[in-house]
DNA sequence: CGGTTTCTTGTAACCGGTTACAAGACGGCT
DNA sequence: AGCCGTCTTGTAACCGGTTACAAGAAACCG
């Protein structure tokens, strides 16, 4: 109809069309108090009439501000990371900010460049990257943009982090299984170079072996699949065994159907534990015991502290939050 | 050191710093072939220097291509929208493309706010709003911006969609749970003004009038929660039940864990079925049957389409997606 | 050796907004 | 009337890239 046929009504469109200049019709768009309301109604029935709306993009570069945070993640499967997401999600809607998303899976240099992408798109970041070493990733990044943290390992980068206390949740687990009478502690490890898969099960060793007990640890990457197969090779090894620890869920929760493939009872004959606390946890059955680390939580607080950072607010250098033990059926006491 | 303090190097500051123009600069960046090595060189070692870092929003304007897709969902809850997520991140990251999150909530209001805030973010959309009148949301919106439509109402948007036959599923299972068997079915719905829960609901319908049977519905969300409380209402009001039909697995899950709660058992008592075959479904016990919808496949099929609409591609204007029956335990032929 | 082609490089306009600044209109005051 | 302050509005520069076009250099040709 309006003849323009592809491509958009611009701001100049409008003024042309309701016969003022582009800092007015900026102005009606901005609501500044100071346009005559005359002005502004012809302002706006124009940009009715020319279906206008306001360009997001030129609009952040004149404003050197996006209003979107950059969120870097390792991987997008599993619950862990959606219910991540899902607390960040509702703590940016809630400052009025977007999610744009971009993970990097493996390799370091698609990790560089995944951040290089981001610049001029966002206000900030936040990484996660439990599995890099970040003052690579960061190294050919200029240090202005704000940036947040999440269970990463150690770094020069002064920026804020949060993390979880991995080494401590592992001690605590191991403690809880011994109090449940168990000697025979097998854990499931995380992939190498994961800095919590490591922290755990360092927690886990020095656990056991404060307890005069022996550690053993078999091989995982935090999927469902290897947790299975951890189960298949303590079966084949004939390895001694009457508490499984995972280093996360998905993993216990793949022991835990192999056990039940197998016919072993759990937890009469062994018990199983994981780590993270995902939604999932709760819902298979036997209820799996594992590390409380409010995911959601940790997400909206990342984003929180990210958004305070880039508006030049004081932002603490570091949090460690301690997860919490949640006992459920799959580690109960033995029938005494 | 280089005393430019805050703020990044520019295209400019590179230019002057090689003693070059910015379109040299900007043809080294775009690697276009038309340049001599020695000034290439120049350049990035200028470039190396400032610790220049393109800036992708200037480049998006000047181009007019973000290669951002916007995904506007109801809601982030969930298995369902997590394995949409993850299905679409996957093939983006294939195409090159980042993926810009915005949930809508529930007001049609914030939605199409949501929707206007993309202009200029974003190269497309895709909107998956199952809960709202399309030709409402769409209203205020030039028409020329690509959009897919996921599991939408129909509309008169002309816009590319993706479906899944909720009908055929819905009856497709009540029949299956006939050949179990089973007489008293009772259907446990979704959220009113949900194309999706009505489209279910209606199958279920159906295919109960279509055996003589009378149709017994009772309300629900979609949540865990509300799975739980038509158990207890069942319950309550003495309904005669040989199986529940919940209208998704989340629903179906919740109605298990009360069953079991009341000491009901699944599926010889009572069998359990529910619609789209999260990843949970198969890992709770007793297994559940479901209607399996490839969600993950699907969100990627949706980025693929709009890809494609973007570039300038000819794309299938509808395509109906037929759910695939999963039976597991709950609802296993009752014992002859 | 002049003319034509090809390749490299720079200048400046443009993308679509925002905003500093200037100018004009208006009202109130002496 | 003349002066001043306030309010509204417009002009044009700017954000940081891309790119059409022109110009200069080099290569190639008869």
């Amino acid at each position: 109809m309006t003849g323009k046929g592809i491509g958009q009504a611009t701001i100049r469109d409008v003024a042309r069309e309701a016969d003022v200049s582009v800092a007015s019709v900026s102005r009606v768009f901005n609501r500044l108090p100071n346009v005559r309301p005359e002005l502004k109604e012809r302002v706006e029935q124009a940009a009715r009439k020319l279906n206008y709306v306001p360009h997001a993009g030129a609009r952040n570069l004149s404003m050197a501000r996006t209003g979107a945070i950059g969120v870097v993640l390792p991987d997008l499967h599993g619950e862990f990371f959606s219910e991540m997401l899902r607390g960040m999600e509702r703590e940016a809607a809630l400052r009025q900010r977007h999610l744009l998303l971009s993970n990097m899976h493996l390799d370091i240099g698609h990790g560089i460049e995944a951040l290089r992408n981001m610049r001029g798109r966002v206000d900030g970041l936040i990484v996660m990257a439990p599995h890099m070493n970040l003052d690579e990733l960061f190294a050919h990044l200029p240090p202005s943009i704000p940036a947040v943290l999440l269970n990463c390992q150690d770094n020069g980068q002064g920026r804020p982090e949060l993390r979880v206390d991995n080494v401590a949740g592992a001690r605590a687990m191991v403690r809880h299984l011994l109090d449940c009478g168990r000697r025979a502690i097998v854990h499931i490890e995380g992939p190498a170079g994961n800095i919590e898969a490591a922290d755990r099960s360092r927690g886990y060793a020095e656990a056991m072996e404060a307890a005069g007990l022996q550690p053993v640890i078999l091989p995982g990457n935090f999927d469902e699949e290897s947790g299975h197969r951890a189960v298949a090779r303590l079966q084949a090894d004939q390895i001694d065994v009457d508490a499984i620890f995972a280093a996360n869920d998905m993993m216990a929760i793949g022991a835990l159907v192999a056990l039940r493939d197998m016919g072993v009872d759990v937890p009469s004959q062994v018990a199983v534990a994981g780590f993270d606390n995902i939604p999932l946890a709760r819902l298979i059955s036997p209820g799996l015991t594992t590390m409380a680390v409010d995911i959601a939580d940790m997400g909206a607080r990342g984003i929180n502290r990210l958004v305070a950072l880039i508006d030049g607010e004081a932002v603490p250098q570091m949090e460690l939050r301690q997860p919490g033990l949640i006992i459920r059926t799959s580690s109960q006491l033995s029938a005494a």
